[in-house]
DNA sequence: GCATTGACTAGGG
DNA sequence: GCCCTAGCCAATG
């Protein structure tokens, strides 16, 4: 089903994680678009706080960037998480990501979460 | 149960 | 285009 875990007090984390699983490689998402299908737009901070306390390497944690197209952090090897960006075929300019609306992965779920009430951005 | 933290975001200078 | 400030939420100590 669709429900996983409900187990205690770490359902956003493991809905945050799950949604960051489904990221498709080449693919990036910003931590308020991983808030939307958390189910908590509002969550952002938790969302990075999160990543920066998930240990997990089945969740492809790097595929989570910033707002704009920056990368944002990466636990302090951000120079780490650019190389693996673009080993998935994303060019990274600096700190940020080059073409970004084209790199960002946009689900219908997504694209019909933002439309819900939401200036979208 | 309270206070602090954190891989953020949006707005203004 | 970059830096600073304010706001927000969940997890942790």
């Amino acid at each position: 089903m669709l429900k996983l875990v409900t187990k205690g007090p770490i359902v956003f984390r493991a809905r945050v994680l799950g949604a960051v699983r489904q990221i498709p490689p080449g693919f990036v998402l910003t931590y308020g678009d991983v808030a939307i299908l958390a189910g908590a737009p509002k969550a952002w901070r938790a969302v990075g706080n999160i990543m920066a306390t998930c240990e997990r390497v089945d969740v492809p944690c790097h595929r989570v960037v910033a707002s704009g197209g920056r990368l944002g952090g990466y636990g302090g090897n951000v120079a780490l998480k650019r190389a693996l960006l673009v080993a998935e075929g994303l060019g990274v300019v600096g700190t940020r990501i080059r073409d970004w609306q084209h790199a960002r992965w946009n689900p219908p779920v997504l694209a019909k979460a933002r439309r819900a009430g939401n200036c979208g951005r």
